[in-house]
DNA sequence: CCGCGGGCCTGAGAGC
DNA sequence: TGCTCTCAGGCCCGCG
């Protein structure tokens, strides 16, 4: 599910809770998620204040007092709530998830602020990763990410020279977490859409002969940051799990142009088609698309 | 370097 | 109701 937008909602739902709080106790409920998780996993997390909650592409780093970093991926279907014990001045507060959707809850984090903070995961696709601070650089999870969409060296220039010499499509380059980090199916899908080019197109047209970027690659650029920025000021996209922490949904799902939209009107008097590109599905309008 | 298929998991929805 | 099938927001591997 979470593609940067969601995992940034998350970021900031889990911030007041997180950030200046100590973890009193950290509990993995299994012996892993989509990795075993480390042996001292829990033992590097108690007793830890969170100085600061980060994000890099679609990872939130909790920057703990003792150095170390831990490094949480929500995979496909990962998501995080906040649960406090019910109090007569905050009743309902919080979302609480009921039956079968707690036998996915792998983790909890004790909270000194007095929450209890809980990854649910159905899938177990998301992985969770205690590393030292010194040790970010060489950290095989992240090396070799490429640039945040929305930090500021990402620009035209930057897109055109990762994709110049590129055999692959723009789609394929833009869920290509070494080109650009934090996109995935939906956001590509709406970002080549938003910049009126096809997904089929040649990544190496973006890019001139001498590596410089041309008028497309500027498009694309401005169409990744409107649909990014656009997605994360409506919370993310909710289709099936995505809850912003405080169990809101997020309602960027109503702002799609082409995803999940096959045989629907584009507003160009086009039609909304749906193939297959690198085992996933692609979605886009033929008509407006080039 | 590239596309493709398969795998990791569970659950939702469609069709029968 | 319930079965079977397909598909899903991510990512990794091996093959040709």
């Amino acid at each position: 599910m979470p593609e940067l937008p969601e995992v940034e909602t998350v970021r900031r739902g889990l911030q007041p809770v997180m950030e200046g709080s100590k973890i009193l106790k950290a509990e993995a409920r299994r012996k892993d998620l989509r990795f075993p998780f480390q042996k001292d996993f829990t033992a590097r997390l108690d007793g830890q204040v969170v100085t600061g909650l980060g994000r890099r592409a679609k990872y939130l780093m909790a920057d703990l007092a003792s150095g170390d970093v831990l490094l949480m991926h929500l995979g496909m279907s990962g998501s995080f709530r906040i649960q406090k014990l019910e109090t007569a001045h905050a009743p309902g507060q919080f979302h609480h998830p009921r039956g079968k959707d707690t036998a996915h809850d792998h983790v909890v984090f004790h909270m000194s602020s007095g929450a209890d903070i809980v990854f649910n995961d159905p899938r177990r696709f998301g992985y969770m990763k205690v590393i030292a601070r010194h040790a970010i650089e060489e950290e095989p999870l992240l090396r070799g990410l490429g640039p945040e969409p929305l930090g500021n060296e990402f620009d035209a220039a930057l897109l055109a020279a990762a994709c110049a010499g590129k055999k692959t499509t723009l789609k394929a380059a833009l869920l290509d977490q070494r080109v650009v980090a934090g996109l995935g199916n939906i956001y590509v899908c709406e970002a080549l859409y938003r910049a009126h080019l096809s997904p089929r197109r040649q990544a190496s047209t973006l890019a001139n002969r001498k590596s410089e970027p041309t008028e497309l690659a500027r498009r694309l650029v401005d169409a990744i940051h409107a649909v990014l920025n656009e997605a994360i000021r409506a919370g993310g996209s909710s289709l099936r799990d995505h809850r912003q922490a405080n169990g809101d949904l997020g309602y960027f799902q109503h702002a799609f142009k082409v995803y999940d939209r096959e045989g629907e009107p584009c507003g160009c008097g086009g039609v909304v088609r749906r193939f297959t590109q690198n085992g996933r599905s692609t979605f886009w309008c033929p008509k407006c698309q080039k």
